[in-house]
DNA sequence: GCACAGATGAGCT
DNA sequence: GCTCATCTGTGCA
């Protein structure tokens, strides 16, 4: 392992807006027995469980699927959804089930085992969607639970943002009025963002 | 044990 | 814009 420049853990400790926003730009690298890929992060979207119906923890439930979101911030919560995997990065710190979840990146390393593994689609679609870009870099639920700062998977410096944008988030039509809440932040301008 | 919903994506109309 | 693939967790009996 060389270069290896992961974000140490006090850098989740800050509010998950505030983090939301933090790792736009930042690089995720995922390694696998294949090979590294890794990209930006380009667009992300913030659930704060106790005042959001959309989250999992909403109202602090805790169960056997929301409990990475009860430990310490900077852990990986990866999640089934239908036929794919979505991975959120936890925040909030111990006891406030906060997460963020990684909509998309724009392809920096690996993007030919990434064309490979979706199916040689342009590079542009590799990772603009939070289901595309973790069968892209080859995320599954064997990472539950993994710490973001050390290898197979972790988030080291990258870009910084220009300019950032937020709105509504997407994907969570009947959940009242927390469909409302401006949590969804990417990068203004960038090409790899997921609509 | 069983039924059902869901932070999606691809393909077809 | 609509359907459906296909899997895990949850809730309830």
């Amino acid at each position: 392992m060389t270069n290896f420049h992961a974000l140490a853990i006090d850098f989740y400790e800050k509010s998950t807006l505030d983090l939301a926003k933090s790792l736009l730009g930042c690089l995720l690298v995922k390694e696998t027995s294949e090979g590294i890929c890794s990209g930006y992060i380009v667009e992300t979207e913030a659930y704060i469980g106790p005042e959001d119906r959309a989250a999992h923890s909403f109202n602090n439930r805790r169960t056997k699927r929301t409990e990475i979101m009860f430990g310490h911030s900077g852990l990986v919560y990866t999640y089934q959804m239908h036929t794919h995997t979505l991975v959120n990065v936890t925040s909030g710190g111990v006891d406030k089930p906060e997460a963020i979840l990684i909509r998309a990146l724009e392809p920096i390393e690996g993007i030919e085992l990434m064309q490979q593994r979706r199916g040689l689609q342009t590079e542009k679609k590799l990772t603009n969607g939070p289901g595309k870009l973790t069968k892209a870099l080859g995320i599954t639920m064997q990472d539950y639970g993994l710490c973001y700062t050390k290898p197979p998977i972790y988030i080291t410096p990258g870009i910084l943002p220009k300019h950032i944008s937020s709105g509504p988030r997407i994907g969570i039509g009947n959940s009242g009025e927390a469909k409302d809440y401006p949590w969804r932040f990417w990068i203004t301008g960038n090409s790899y963002i997921s609509k």
